[in-house]
DNA sequence: TTGGGGCTCATACTAAAGTATGAATTATAA
DNA sequence: TTATAATTCATACTTTAGTATGAGCCCCAA
């Protein structure tokens, strides 16, 4: 943020001087003048291209907020507890490490994961994980 | 290619206005000059942004050249042949799968992931791909 | 109140995955 | 030339993963 109101310090500054100069250039016709215009032009041009920067910048920065596809999972008919299920698989938990994470036996997640998997239509927590992603269920 | 092209075009014209303006600001001392200069600082400044926004844009498009951290793999001395395999592992084959595609037996690839995994400090493959994309080993 | 979906769990499997150990071969660096 | 690392493979395990089937329970909508 700090940056951000030095960049516009800058501009005004550069804005102001670019009046200034057109001023100027009335009383003295000098060949500098026209210069110091493309001078005041270019920086113009690279402050907007540093506002972009930072705006970019701020926003990847900002950008951990996924979300899954919702709409992917009703298609395909996953529950909210296989969901939860695929999430802890991802996360690369074992069936009974996942058991015990959700309070409820081992059997029980196999039965999930299984149904997950002919959901995704996939054989393998491996290829699930990566064709969840795809997906767009499991941030990458 | 041909929109930076089109914006440079702007820029040039933009440029030559300002240019033109310095000129016709000494003949004539209206009031729109001052107006006119701050438009086309304003534009400028777009154009910089706009130009951020193409390069950007670009080099995203391009980021799908992904180079694993060769650092990182030395420092974990997972050998060439290790890394192939981790990749495979991480598009979902099995240990056949990869044997078949590498041309080489189902215990060499599980000697290889075993190898892997001790070298991870992880003990299934969903930790090894998962830890491998934490280390910059393999693309998110 | 009946039927279906979601969640749970069990049994009984088969199939992969993973570990441990030892060993042969090849390339390569000291 | 001699260690050293990389790659290959085997045997013999143990442990997880995954499949198939059946079943009980709960909730909610038709």
């Amino acid at each position: 943020m700090k940056q951000i109101i030095i960049k516009f310090g800058i501009l005004a500054l550069l804005f102001s001087a670019l009046i200034a100069l057109s001023e100027f250039s009335i009383a003295t016709k000098s060949y500098y003048t026209e210069f110091l215009i493309a001078i005041s032009a270019l920086g113009l041009l690279a402050l907007g291209f540093s506002l972009k920067s930072y705006v970019v910048t701020r926003s990847s920065i900002l950008k951990d907020d996924f979300t899954p596809d919702k709409h992917k999972l009703k298609m395909l008919q996953i529950s909210a507890r296989e969901y939860e299920v695929l999430q802890k698989v991802a996360e690369g938990y074992s069936n009974l490490q996942i058991a015990e994470a959700l309070f409820v036996s081992e059997n029980t997640i196999k039965t999930h994961v299984s149904n997950i998997y002919s959901k995704l239509n996939v054989k393998r927590r491996t290829e699930a994980i990566k064709q969840a992603k795809e997906y767009g269920l499991l941030k990458q």
